[in-house]
DNA sequence: CTGCATCCACTTTGATACTG
DNA sequence: CAGTATCAAAGTGGATGCAG
């Protein structure tokens, strides 16, 4: 059942032996939002084969990254969630997620965006060298997906759904039919105007500042 | 030829699709200190097949991470590197490994270490803070592995090998027969004090200070 | 309906041998 | 030195089954 290791001691391989699995990381990647049940990493993972999804878990669990948890009373079935060791994944997810969007081209047909990942594409764009001293809410809605980034003083806390309290500023993106709701799509969205705004307008060029990546990939 | 892509049109996806296959990470790593030979990267990546690792080399250059070169007059032979989109990879690189490192147990038997291993984990335990200002270079040598370290106004400079010039200090870990020459038990034996130093001993605890990685864990 | 387990065709990996 | 060839074993993707 186990795949066999590196045979090196070094940081970097025991990482990939964790969660270098296919599918691992973007496992860790919809927890990393928030937690979630078997049934929804199965709709936000599109063509993961449901055996390959119960063996990760199995493995991340062992692995001391993903928790399960028997949710009790309310909505009784099983949630999995990050440990703590899970989340400290943040910063290389976040890294890798930088280099990999840098490298994305047009999206293929049949290419899915979920909520998760585009989330996770924003808070790699974060720049918290733009965001000093910054206060301010934003929702983002594109399509079916709506998101929140609320800046407290610079630092962000982001995730999936509608903001915690009433936004400053809602920003709903205008997708073509035929175009998917990605976060580059957003981003040209914003800068091309194709957004509908609601709330401090103003703060629409906050927002570009503080979330455009870095390169726009040519 | 081509393994089927996660169908997400997200960053990291993209770059688990380029780099996320078993063995790659590794084959950058160690291009990530050097260019190397073909039979270089075999000596470094114990374990490999050698037909996986013509398929890694012919995928990575084909994604535009790896480059092959013919070596022309001096010593004829054919040199991988990383292409520039190669070298940008190294943060997300540290950051996994920096991930992996605080996961590390005791090394089981029959782990390796390799020069260029040791080299990414103290680039992931270098501490930019805590070096501010500082101008010292290091030569580190364990068993048969030696690195360097130079600290130029706070900037590191590392790689396999010798020091380019006279190495302000020079620290030889006492490394027991039967013990891994890896960074943990580097440090380990620079913190317990058995270490021939050469130069300017003071600098150890320099050393210490800009080089050791957050948690030993545990 | 959720949360998997099983079965099977197909692909990738690992180990070894061999070649220009 | 720099790979290719071959083949068994393991892993993956897809469909389906099934208990709570």
């Amino acid at each position: 059942m186990k795949r066999r290791d590196f045979g090196q001691y070094c940081g970097l391989a025991r990482a990939l032996e964790l969660v270098g699995e296919r599918w691992a990381l973007l496992i860790v990647r919809d927890l990393t939002i928030r937690p979630r049940r078997y049934t929804d990493l199965q709709a936000g993972l599109p063509g993961i084969p449901t055996n390959v999804l119960a063996t990760r878990l199995k493995e991340l669990e062992q692995a001391g990254v993903v928790e399960r948890r028997v949710a009790p009373a309310p909505q009784r079935g099983v949630v999995y969630a990050l440990t703590p060791v899970g989340q400290e994944l943040e910063p290389a997810l976040l890294a890798l997620g930088r280099w990999g969007a840098a490298q994305l081209g047009d999206p293929q047909p049949g290419d899915h965006v979920s909520a998760e990942g585009v989330t996770l594409n924003l808070r790699a764009a974060f720049r918290p060298a733009e965001a000093e001293g910054v206060t301010a809410s934003f929702e983002i809605h594109a399509r079916d997906i709506v998101l929140h980034a609320v800046l407290t003083d610079g630092k962000l806390e982001s995730g999936v759904g509608p903001a915690p309290g009433k936004p400053d500023l809602t920003i709903t993106a205008q997708i073509a039919d035929d175009e998917l709701a990605s976060y580059r799509a957003i981003i040209r969205a914003a800068k091309c105007g194709l957004v509908d705004l609601a709330g401090r307008r103003e703060l629409l060029e906050t927002f570009l500042k503080v979330f455009t990546p870095a390169r726009p990939a040519s």
